[in-house]
RNA sequence: GGAGACGUCGCAUAGUUCGGCCUAGUGCACCACCCUGCUAAGGUGGAGAACCCUUUAUUGGGUUCCGUGGGUUCAAAUCCCACCGUCUCCGCCA
């Protein structure tokens, strides 16, 4: 029923999945594991079907029967109502078994992506120059604590490990670079949401996040919610099982564009001992998230303007990043083709993921059932893109790369006008 | 937290009492055509979603869907159970 990958294609092109499983270093098996399914669940329905079609006359006749003939036909109703029963639970099992195993396949790579796992992305470009000081530059934690914006034993104190406060400058720098990305939002034609960051479990599963990252997400038993890492979830299930108003006859209009602001919440659980230091891996954050429902054929342009909204974002900070091309391994099972920027951290003398955009083409909506009308009037599932706008963790780069040889930091001019025209980060 | 009402194929509604004539009727909106020298009104027809078979086809046929999932029955929108949601009243907290 809500079959993730397009069961068409996977009928008709089914060497189209495979090469994609294969790129991805995944089960290439599972296809012919699925078209079997799919034989099986068809040969069933079809059985169900004709038994049905039989029954719904013989019911007709029962009904009009008088009453002398009524107990006769009853009774052969009765053993034609047992066939189809049967039936219906052998059609109910095949599909369920192909649903869930069609569930396992994973998104069609786009010709392109890089093959292989995390270690094999391919580096697009590299922006900016990284910074070189005439002084021993101090990390984010060293600048954040003398210059109190954030208080990390304290945030220990209340919370546990990975939980912080952020305080007086540092309040409202992140405030401010939230505000930033939403005005670019709203200037490149995105709604601002803001959206439940608690929701039930059925969400949860049908944005896909129930699967291979479960043990990352918080979850409150009591009430049987879950908390979500990433306003994605509530922007991605706004939509569900609705059909959108895309005019397939305007190829050039923009879509549905959503900016959601959201604080997220992971747990953390693979990563005991990396990254322990500051707040560059943390329980919870602040992020404001692009989300885009656009027409099929539009994804990848989409694609290509989320990532240019996050570039400009990054230059007009100052910050030095690189741009990669995420291999198909390291994809995750809904996106198509996903790209991050990375900013340079001084300190660490290394890359560190700021924003990540994905191209779920029409994986994420056919699971979610959000779809549009085809000029033949036809239903068919629209594409969906996601793309970071701004987190807590830019603060992180804007720290290190603005440092002054005195412990102060320069307030790139973009900021400034969110900060009362503040110029400089100084010691309170 | 307590009590109650409700959920019908875009919207609004009929149908649920007493299961079979429901192939879910009607109005509005929508599309095509007709008529009226514009507009409004009127007339005729069309028109929901998913899946399966068939087809060169957006062709023809079938099955399912009355919030969701189960159950009873030869037969369920209609009876029973659970869940989800909406609303009203009371209580409690902001």
């Amino acid at each position: 029923m809500d079959a993730v990958i397009d069961p068409v294609l996977l009928r008709e092109s089914p060497d189209l999945v495979k090469k994609s499983q294969r790129a991805r270093g995944s089960s290439v098996e599972l296809v012919d594991v699925a078209l079997a399914a799919d034989t099986e669940r068809r040969a069933a329905i079809l059985e169900f079907e004709n038994l049905r079609a039989e029954q719904n006359v013989f019911g007709k006749q029962v009904a009009a029967a008088p009453k002398d003939e009524k107990k006769a036909l009853v009774a052969q109703a009765q053993e034609l109502a047992g066939r189809v029963k049967a039936a219906s639970q052998r059609a109910t099992d095949a599909e369920n078994a192909f649903t869930e195993t069609a569930r396992q396949i994973q998104n069609i790579v786009i010709d392109g992506v890089p093959e292989g796992g995390e270690e094999n992305f391919v580096t697009l470009r590299e922006v900016g120059t990284k910074p070189v000081f005439d002084f021993e530059p101090r990390d984010h934690v060293e600048l954040g604590e003398s210059l109190k914006m954030f208080d990390l034993a304290r945030g220990a104190k209340v919370s546990g490990a990975r939980f912080y406060f952020l305080t007086g400058m540092g309040a409202r720098l992140e405030l401010a670079l939230m505000n930033l990305a939403l005005d670019r939002a709203l200037a490149a034609g995105f709604t601002p949401l803001i959206t439940p960051t608690l929701v039930r479990p059925e969400t949860m599963d049908g944005t896909g996040f129930l699967g291979e990252h479960a043990d990352e997400v918080y979850y409150l038993p009591a009430d049987d919610l879950f908390l979500t890492g990433t306003s994605e979830v509530a922007l991605a299930g706004y939509h569900m099982g609705e059909i959108l108003e895309l005019d397939p006859t305007a190829p050039d209009a923009p879509g549905l564009r959503y900016a959601g602001w959201s604080t997220c919440y992971r747990r953390e659980a693979g990563s005991h001992g990396k990254d322990t230091r500051g707040i560059l891996r943390v329980h919870q954050f602040n992020k404001l998230e692009m989300f885009s429902y656009v027409l099929p054929e539009n994804a990848e342009k989409e694609h290509a303007a989320l990532l240019s909204y996050q570039e400009g974002m990054l230059t007009d900070l100052g910050l030095t990043y690189r741009v990669i091309d995420v291999a198909a391994g390291d994809l995750g099972s809904s996106a198509a083709r996903k790209f991050d920027t990375e900013a340079w951290v001084p300190s660490q003398q290394t890359y560190r993921e700021l924003t990540s955009t994905s191209n779920c083409t029409t994986y994420q909506a056919r699971r979610l059932d959000t779809r549009y009308r085809t000029e033949s009037g036809k239903t068919a599932p629209v594409a969906t893109l996601n793309g970071t706008l701004a987190t807590t963790r830019w603060i992180v780069a804007l720290l290190e790369t603005h440092q002054q040889a005195d412990g102060t930091v320069v307030i790139p001019e973009v900021l400034r006008p969110y900060l009362g025209g503040l110029e400089l980060i100084e010691a309170p």
